[in-house]
DNA sequence: GGGCCAAATGATAGCGCAATCATTTACTCT
DNA sequence: AGAGTAAATGATTGCGCTATCATTTGGCCC
């Protein structure tokens, strides 16, 4: 009904693009991959072709015969979690101008899932790959391995990295928060975590390691829970810790966001006032943390430039770039806001 | 270091397996592709041959002779959306566990951008695509009905779809926002719009039915931004609207919730009472909406569950099935909350 | 003007797999 | 027991492209 010629279904190749424009089939596969190496003339006569036959190249056929797919593999653990939203735009954002496609999988927090998904995203032969965190299997690291490509972990600062490494020290902020707690002094510190996922873990035990120096009992100031974090799941811990420490706590980090702003509301139902009775602190620095009331103090961490910064390391070992150095300590701050008072 | 045998870093072929095996090629396409038409022994033979080499079939080379990429093409306007986060999750959901890859773009709002991409992604040759909106250039069109596969065009509904649709009327729901704040008592109903995309309009233009047919004058009542949206732009917005109205409106209906959130921040630090002196409504009702102190009456929509019935829908088209209808109106509901009082 | 080099273009082969059809084997039924 | 059938396995071929090498063309120099 539209269109004049090939109304036929057949898939049009780069022969009949060649048979149309004149020339040979590789010069038309030049056209698209190295232009220069083409005259004007042919150059336009085989484009006017391309673009009347309304031709698309075959990536299979193209992947297969140069042994170059152009994909860089991407494994995050949630889709739902927002952090990583900043972090896949920083990674599709390089990959994209790079002209690398990307390949999301969601490995739902699980390693077992992970191994999967990485056997799919090897099997689609990525140039690259970059993954989240260093609790892969043993047969996922292996596979890695094997597979010889450029690989990055990231989110958090790994002991023996695969090849490359891109994070910071999540132990690490969660003792500076601890300390800058009881700087302020506080001492009665809470700890709210959920999902308890690697990077959970460290800031859980960042935080026991600075109650553990200050010789503070933490016992009975920490609660967690496996379930995925969440505003309503942030309510119902505070509830539950509130319950269990019968309000002794004077201040209370969470190991994310979420959680601190579940507490933080919850609190404004309960009435107790935050920064007056409570001081809170979150993690991540969502957009929402700077304008709640009060202003939830968190640790900010340069999520987009993680994933920029990730890309550009692959893609410069693709292009064999030198790589200064294959480990990044991408840093993070802790913003003090006004959900923490100094209690002294 | 590691493994035994095959250091050498020749990649590993069905020949390969094969050979190990003791079986021909085929055979082995077989063991992993139609695993019941091979006999028990052969398929155990033949499994530990592919274990004991870490086989991993080259993609292209099966798409190219089989013509089948098992990969949807997904086409989102923002990555750092948190609205796409759900419909991804539920696209990610359904299509992994019928065992398709999705290739994921992203058209920062832009049908140029969108029509570049589309091209990538179709030369990757997806068996099906999912697509938002329906504002895609000719040329975009054009290239997507002759690739001849299942489309889903999500996130609103569209007069002429290419293919298949799901979605809500972005419309109707601006126009039942407006109508119950009419309905409660609310006259000056302000609008807040950011970024401006084919959905909000609609939103916009629902709002503006409603009132033409109260008739109100809304001129003074609206501003727009083509900016990104975001709570920092929603306090922004929020102090300008309240300057050039003078406080006039006694109610305001944002485009979104990180609008709406920042409008109720902001109102906070300007001592204006929500909603005594000012009804407040959001749109996607995001978690933190129901959340906040006042709790903010927001458009609820079935995000997950679009993401879901999209995926199924193409999926049911490549395997065959009957579609029982190619436009699936998939519903939003107005949730009251706090932030919006009866006024009469 | 012959020889030489670089740039432009072409011919051929093969990437790794699955579709197709052919062959073998095992088993049932009369 | 022989014919017939289904299940299991194999040989061949080609998917559409690019790597590789070969060939042609057009200058440029001495």
């Amino acid at each position: 009904m539209r269109s004049t010629k090939n109304t036929t279904h057949k898939k049009v190749t780069l022969v009949d693009v060649a048979a149309v424009a004149g020339v040979s089939a590789i010069t038309v596969s030049r056209v698209i991959n190295q232009p220069d190496k083409v005259s004007d003339l042919l150059r336009r006569q085989v484009q006017a072709a391309i673009d009347s036959l309304g031709y698309i190249p075959n990536q299979f056929a193209s992947s297969l015969a140069s042994s170059k797919s152009r994909v860089i593999g991407v494994a995050i653990p949630s889709l739902s979690n927002i952090v990583f939203n900043d972090v896949l735009r920083g990674i599709y954002e390089v990959a994209g101008k790079a002209g690398y496609k990307v390949l999301l999988v969601d490995t739902h927090y699980s390693p077992l899932e992970e191994e999967k998904m990485v056997r799919t995203l090897l099997s689609q032969a990525p140039e690259a790959m970059i993954i989240t965190g260093g609790d892969q299997t043993r047969a996922c690291q292996q596979l890695l391995q094997k597979a010889n490509i450029p690989i990055v972990q990231m989110m958090e600062l790994i002991d023996q990295p695969l090849d490359m490494n891109v994070g910071f020290s999540h132990w690490q902020a969660g003792y500076d928060v601890v300390s800058k707690l009881l700087e302020a002094g506080h001492t009665r510190i809470g700890f709210m975590g959920a999902r308890m996922d690697p990077r959970v873990q460290q800031r859980m035990l960042g935080y026991k390691a600075a109650m553990d120096a200050a010789g503070i009992d933490w016992k009975n100031y920490v609660v967690t829970t496996p379930e995925p974090s969440s505003i309503a799941l942030g309510c119902e811990l505070f509830r539950s810790l509130m319950a269990s420490t019968h309000g002794a706590i004077d201040s209370l980090f969470c190991c994310n966001d979420d959680l601190a702003l579940g507490a933080l509301f919850e609190s404004q139902r309960m009435n107790i006032r935050v920064p007056e009775q409570l001081s809170l602190c979150g993690f991540n620095d969502i957009e929402a943390s700077q304008f709640v009331n009060p202003s939830l103090t968190s640790v900010h961490v340069p999520r987009y430039e993680m994933g920029v910064k990730s890309t550009e390391m692959v893609i410069r070992a693709l292009t064999g770039k030198p790589i200064e150095q294959k480990q990044v300590d991408i840093g993070y701050e802790v913003r003090l806001r006004k959900s923490t008072r100094n209690a002294k």
